[in-house]
RNA sequence: GCCCCCAUCGUCUAGAGGACUAGGACAGCGGCCUUUCAAGCCGUCAACAGGGAUUCGAAUUCCCUUGGGGGCACCA
C-alpha cells in the first residue's frame, strides 16, 4: 500500500508477466470519502510512511523545438517548488530526440528563461550530475538497449511499414470515422527471420506490442485512478528509423535511470500515460508517481499556442515584467495558498507548496491581473533596484534624440516620479521621455486651460513666467507658495493653472505631479519651455 | 469518430456534508483623497451549468445530461 500525497491510497501490483492484464488499481483513490482521506492523512503524519515527501527528485524536461511558453514554465516552476519544498532535487533534462524539429538556440533560451526566474537546477546542462548526460541525444545507447530488450522479450517488434503506408491508412481511417491507429501488420513477424516486408523499408522502427485485452490504469496524484482500455492504445513507436527514441521510450528510460520520484507534467500527457505505465511494466521498472498539472489556456480557452500572441516567457521579460512577479503569478495559476493570499514571497511559496493544493481545472492566463501584480512588485522595488532594472529599457527605448549614455544620477531623480505609476518596465521610457528629450512636441491647443480661452491662457503663462523667473530657490515648497496664490490672483482654480503649466513643461496632460516634475527638470529648462509655450500659443489659431 | 480529463463571479481562486446570506483578488462601476494620472482607502456589480439520487441537511457524495478542454504522429 502506498499513500499519495493527497492522502489517497493506491495499490499497485506489478504482474510478473507483462502481458497479463494490469490490474485496475484497487486504490479506491478516485474520490474517496472525506473521512477516509482524513484517516489516511493521519496515517501519513503519525507513521513513517513510504511517501517520498522528502527529497523528491523531479525533472523539467523541455524539448528544444521552440521557446518555452508560460505553460511550460509553469510546469518548470511547480517542479522546482516541489523539489525545494521537499528538500529534493530539480533536474533539467533536454529532450532533443526530434532531430528535424530542433530549433537551434532554443536550449539556450530555455535555460536562460529558468535562470531569469531564479529556477536553479541541481542536475542538468551546464551543471552535470550523477545521472548524466542530461541531453537525450547523448543517451541513445540507453534507449536502444531498452528497445532491444523489449524486442527480445517479445514486448516490441520491428515494423517495416513505410510512412506513406501509414499516412494512407490513417487518412482512410479518419475518412471512415474510425479511430486512427496502426493496423499491426508487422506485429507477429518472427524477429529472427528476415521479414517479407523488410524490402519495403530498410530502416524499420520498433513498436511496442500493446496488450490487446484488458486495461491499464495509473494513479494520478491529483485526480485519482485513471484507466484506459488497452484496445484504445496503439502499438506506438518507441524507436524511430533514425535510431532515436520517441518521447515515450526516452522519458520512461530516463525517469527510471535518473530515479525520478514524481513526474509532474501538463495534463495533455494523461492520454499517453498508460503507454508509459505499460513500458515501465515491460521493462521491469517501478514507475514514479504521476501528477498531471492543469493546462494553461489562452483567452479563447484553447491550448496556448503562437496565435495567442505573447506566450514565450522571454517576451514577458522584454515587455518589462519582473521575474518575481511572473513567478508569483504563475504559481497562482493552478495552485493557491489559501482563500485570500495573492502576493506571496518566494520563500513562502517554497515553504507552503504542496501537491494537495494544486487544482485540476484548466486556467485562463489573465494578463490584466499579471499587470496589476507586476505593478505591485515594481512598487516594492527600492529606488536603486528600480533604476537598475529600468536602465536597459531607457537606453533602448528613449528617443534617439536623447544623448547616450544616460546620466544615472538624473535617472535616479526621475524614477521616484513614476515609481508608483508604472505597471511594466517597458512603459517607463514613454512615461518619462519629456525629462530627457531636448524638444517636446505637442499640440499648442492643449495649452488652453479648462473653461478658458487662448488669451486667458496666454496671460496665465506670461504671469507664471514672470513669477518663476524671480523664484529662488526653485523647490517644491517655493513653487507651491508661489503658484497657488498666483492661481487665486488670476481667478483660476489651481487645477486650471497647473494644467496649463503641466502642458507647457511636459507636453502632456497626464504626467507626474507638477512641482516635483519641475524641480527635477530644473529652473532653466522650465523657463525655457514656458517661453516656448508662450510663443507657440501666440501663434496658435484654432 | 474513439478515448481521457474537467466544471464556483467576465478572469484567477477559497470551499473536506451544518461555519455559506458562498469568501478573497484582478477587471468593471461609484465614491473619498487630489494640480492631471497613478497609488491608497471605502463601497458596488457579479458565480455554485442542468436534472435526478443519498441525507434531517449538498457548492461539497453518487448517477445522468450538457458544456469546455486534451489526446489519438517515425512531435514532444
Amino acid at each position: 500500500m502506498v499513500l499519495t500525497s493527497a492522502g489517497r491510497a493506491c495499490m499497485i501490483k506489478w504482474p510478473l508477466q507483462w502481458w497479463s492484464n494490469y490490474p485496475r488499481l484497487s486504490c479506491g483513490c478516485r474520490k474517496p470519502p472525506r473521512a477516509s482521506r482524513t484517516g489516511l492523512n493521519q496515517a501519513i503524519n503519525n507513521k513513517g510512511d513510504n511517501m517520498p515527501k522528502k527529497n523528491a527528485r523531479v525533472r523539467y524536461a523541455p524539448s528544444p523545438t521552440g521557446y518555452p511558453h508560460v505553460g511550460n514554465i509553469r510546469t518548470a516552476l511547480f517542479n522546482w517548488l516541489f523539489a525545494r519544498h521537499t528538500g529534493g532535487s530539480f533536474i533539467v533534462r533536454i529532450e532533443d530526440t526530434d532531430t528535424a524539429r530542433t530549433v537551434s538556440g532554443a536550449e539556450d533560451v530555455i535555460l536562460e528563461s529558468l535562470r531569469w526566474l531564479g529556477l536553479d537546477w541541481d542536475e542538468g546542462p551546464g551543471k552535470g550530475g550523477a545521472y548524466g548526460p542530461y541531453r537525450q541525444s547523448e543517451r541513445l545507447e540507453y534507449y536502444q538497449k531498452a528497445a532491444r530488450q523489449l524486442v527480445e522479450q517479445g514486448n516490441a517488434y520491428y515494423c517495416y511499414c513505410a510512412p506513406e503506408r501509414l499516412e494512407e491508412m490513417r487518412s482512410g481511417q479518419i475518412a471512415n470515422k474510425q479511430p486512427p491507429g496502426y493496423d499491426r501488420r508487422c506485429r507477429e513477424l518472427d524477429p529472427h527471420k528476415k521479414s517479407g516486408f523488410s524490402g519495403e523499408c530498410p530502416h524499420p522502427v520498433i513498436r511496442f506490442k500493446t496488450p490487446i485485452e484488458g486495461s491499464t490504469a495509473f494513479c494520478d496524484e491529483l485526480r485519482g485512478e485513471v484507466a484506459f482500455e488497452n484496445r484504445s492504445i496503439d502499438d506506438f513507436i518507441i524507436l524511430k528509423a533514425d535510431g532515436f527514441p520517441t518521447y515515450h521510450l526516452a522519458s520512461v528510460v530516463d525517469d527510471h535511470l535518473m530515479q525520478i520520484s514524481h513526474i509532474m507534467r501538463a495534463e495533455e500527457w494523461i492520454s499517453s500515460a498508460p503507454k508509459h505505465v505499460l513500458l515501465y511494466g515491460a521493462l521491469g521498472y517501478q514507475p514514479p508517481r504521476f501528477a498531471h498539472l492543469p493546462m494553461i489556456l489562452g483567452p479563447d480557452r484553447s491550448k496556448l499556442s503562437k496565435r495567442h500572441g505573447a506566450v514565450s516567457i522571454t517576451q514577458y521579460r522584454e515587455e518589462g515584467y519582473l521575474p518575481q512577479a511572473m513567478v508569483n503569478f504563475l504559481a497562482l495559476l493552478g495552485w493557491s495558498l489559501d482563500d485570500k493570499t495573492d502576493i506571496i514571497s518566494l520563500q513562502t511559496l517554497v515553504e507552503s507548496f504542496t501537491l494537495e493544493r494544486i487544482g485540476k481545472t484548466a486556467a485562463v492566463f489573465n494578463r490584466e491581473k499579471l499587470d496589476w501584480m507586476n505593478g505591485v512588485y515594481i512598487r516594492s522595488l527600492s529606488l536603486d533596484d528600480l533604476v537598475r532594472q529600468a536602465m536597459p529599457f531607457l537606453e533602448k527605448y528613449l528617443p534617439d534624440s536623447v544623448e547616450r549614455p544616460l546620466d544615472e544620477g538624473y535617472v535616479k531623480k526621475v524614477m521616484p516620479l513614476i515609481h508608483e505609476r508604472a505597471k511594466t518596465l517597458r512603459e517607463i521610457p514613454q512615461l518619462v521621455d519629456f525629462f530627457f528629450t531636448p524638444d517636446i512636441g505637442y499640440e499648442a491647443g492643449l495649452l488652453i486651460g479648462k473653461k478658458m480661452d487662448r488669451q486667458m491662457s496666454l496671460n496665465a503663462l506670461e504671469v507664471t513666467l514672470d513669477h518663476l523667473e524671480k523664484l529662488e530657490p526653485f523647490t517644491h515648497d517655493t513653487l507651491e507658495q508661489s503658484l497657488r496664490p498666483l492661481a487665486e490672483e488670476l481667478e483660476l482654480k489651481a487645477g486650471q493653472l497647473f494644467g496649463i503649466i503641466r502642458v507647457a513643461v511636459t507636453g502632456l496632460t497626464v504626467a507626474p505631479p507638477l512641482f516635483e516634475t519641475m524641480v527635477v527638470l530644473g529652473k532653466v529648462k522650465c523657463l525655457q519651455r514656458i517661453k516656448q509655450a508662450i510663443s507657440s500659443l501666440s501663434a496658435y489659431t484654432c
